[in-house]
DNA sequence: ATGGTTGCTTAGCAA
């Protein structure tokens, strides 16, 4: 089985894209952030006619998530217990394949101080608690998503420039850390020891051709599912394309 | 670089 994070910034703008990729990976199961759209819009009949069932919790303009799989999906939740951005669509689990999905837009923060910046540490926190008393770190669970976070120096294209600041500031790392340390294992670094594997280029100052790139979307797995974790890869080639999202798509594929 | 670009919405915010 193969999972998918994609923050698709839009998904009406990157509905093209996202059906063309769709058809040619053929993922089991997609999660998507950013989606801005409300749910009486969501383009239910495209993604069906790919063979992709879809669960969503969105609304106009700002943030939204969904799970688009070829599996039959169940239980699904939109919220996040004493979310302290109640009111932002940022959260969305479901039970597919046998294993508990959670998929997650963590608020970016904005700016390092700022009252959105507490608010993203508070719904880091309050994740961590969520996960601490619902779950067990010996069943298998995905948590997925943008995190918003670079976890280490090799994810980020410069620690010395960046540190400190959003996406890598060393209180977004302690709680992101803080999840792992529950029993979650990041994927990619199952598999790549090598700086350079960036999921977001800013749309600004040219960060693509620059290569000023940070891995802020992760797809993190217990124990159970770490073993049967054969690979993760970053499609970069979808950054180059015609009307690319900022962020690429992170796949991880699992044993049966 | 209190810049730069994109998306949503339509002037300004969020990322």
């Amino acid at each position: 089985m193969r999972i998918a994070t994609w923050n698709v910034n839009s998904l009406r703008a990157r509905l093209e894209l996202l059906c063309a990729w769709l058809q040619q990976e053929q993922p089991e199961v997609v999660c998507l952030q950013e989606t801005k759209v409300a749910d009486e819009a969501f383009p239910v009949a495209p993604l069906a006619a790919l063979g992709y069932q879809a669960v969503y919790s969105g609304q106009k303009t700002y943030n939204g998530v969904a799970i688009l799989s070829r599996l039959p999906l169940a239980e699904v939740s939109t919220v996040l217990p004493a979310d302290p951005a109640a009111a932002e669509k940022r959260f969305l689990a479901a039970t597919v394949g046998g294993l508990r999905l959670i998929n997650v837009y963590v608020p970016n923060g904005q700016a390092v101080g700022s009252p959105k910046f507490h608010t993203k540490l508070a719904w880091l926190a309050q994740l961590h608690r969520f996960l601490a008393t619902t779950y067990s770190p010996q069943q298998p669970l995905v948590l997925c998503g943008d995190f918003n976070v670079a976890p280490e120096p090799r994810d980020v294209y410069d620690a010395a420039k960046v540190d400190g600041e959003i996406l890598f500031h060393p209180e977004e790392r302690a709680a992101f850390a803080r999840l792992l340390a529950w029993g979650l294992h990041d994927t990619l670094r199952l598999h790549h020891q090598e700086g350079g594997l960036y999921s977001w280029w800013d749309y600004r100052n040219a960060a693509f051709r620059r290569n000023w790139g940070f891995r802020i979307d992760h797809i993190l797995v217990t124990a159970p599912l770490a073993a049967r974790c054969t690979g993760v890869t970053l499609a970069r080639a979808l950054r180059a394309q015609p009307n690319p999202s900022d962020h690429i798509p992170v796949v991880a594929t699992f044993r049966d």
